[in-house]
DNA sequence: GTCTATAGTAAGATAGAC
DNA sequence: GTCTATCTTACTATAGAC
């Protein structure tokens, strides 16, 4: 139904990186808009005018309203883990093995880059996204703490897939209320409490019956 | 845009819960379509078809498809609340004074609704209702929490706010581990794990800086 | 290959007869 | 209160210009 429309490099004879200019267009477009009124309530016909494009063109490049809410998301998550692996990359060179502070450097730099984009992390916690985004996050949101909590050997029963929902979730709401503050303070005094948090949850590590 | 319909007692030259029939079924049949293809895929015609109704009557009645998912949530959420707050007037009538432990009867008794009713407490959770949706479940679990932890008097500060979101989240996380569990044994020792992982999360009280 | 204009389709919402 | 017929909106698909 979607064509994810691979792109190759430019030929001699075509003008330099128009794809890539209609397809920022219609992401920065795409922010703007969604983010002021959600998915829902958004439409196709808001978009394009602002991208200064058109319908066919956004289902050219896209495939649909859906698909391009996705890319957004995609773009917002790759700048997360980036600033999340990075963050740990570096503590690890600084020296820190215990894996508890590598997951909080991981955690702090995921919300500090919740406050710093705090428009699309509202956008993408509020829950108005197309059918099937929240299963999306909950999948990406389980590899994440699966990948960083990789020393405690989750398995995929019942009290382990539990175990990396709750702290996935205390995470999630961190960064919502992270996003809603007022000033870059109060963002890292909630920051604080969060890690707090975490911490306490993860002290004792899995429940076992 | 919905009228909530207030519903006077039958009249001496009317036929006998005509209406309160029309609206079970219809809320019976929404329970089934919804629970099974979620509100989006879900359609008006086919719910109306199931009831052996029409769709001018579900306008009638409810006001639309948003508000008819609305009304069966209330619905479930009513039997929640009287299951968790009758555990609790137990509990004290058996001598409890500790707070944490009334919330834990609570805790317990809203897990062992998730169990009892797994096909709504799965379709509530999945993310997928009308626009709004999500913002009034968040709503609707902060005043819980509020009520239940009253004695911690917690006020609108952005941390007190935190500290309520990520209880109510764990427990709705919880309840959605519940409501997949596959034996009741398995759902109890998920219920264990969750009021530990409150435990833990309580310990402390919330953050201050 | 890229984009515009336009027609098609499906589903929620509404009006008015009974 | 109930139901049918109709309307509206917005996603989807396509033909064809450049």
């Amino acid at each position: 139904m979607a064509e994810p429309q691979p792109k190759r490099p430019p030929t001699s004879s075509w003008q330099w990186g128009r794809t890539a200019q209609t397809q920022r267009a219609l992401l920065d477009a795409a922010r703007d808009v969604f983010t002021r009124q959600g998915f829902a309530e958004a439409s196709i016909a808001e978009i394009v005018e602002r991208a200064g494009s058109s319908v066919g063109s956004l289902y050219h490049h896209f495939g649909g309203k859906s698909e391009l809410f996705l890319a957004l998301w995609q773009e917002h998550q790759q700048a997360y883990e980036e600033a999340a692996s990075s963050a740990v990359t570096a503590a690890r060179q600084g020296g820190v093995t215990d894996p508890a502070e590598l997951f909080a450097a991981g955690a702090r730099a995921f919300l500090e880059g919740s406050w710093h984009r705090r428009d699309l992390a509202m956008l993408f916690s509020t829950g108005d996204g197309p059918p099937g985004f929240e299963l999306m996050k909950r999948h990406r949101g389980h590899e994440w703490i699966s990948q960083n909590d990789a020393l405690l050997r989750l398995t995929d029963t019942s009290l382990d897939r539990l175990y990396a929902a709750i702290l996935t979730s205390l995470i999630a709401e961190g960064a919502r209320e992270v996003a809603t503050a007022r000033t870059r303070a109060q963002a890292g005094r909630v920051i604080d409490a969060v890690l707090e948090y975490a911490c306490r949850l993860m002290a004792g590590g899995p429940f076992r019956s």
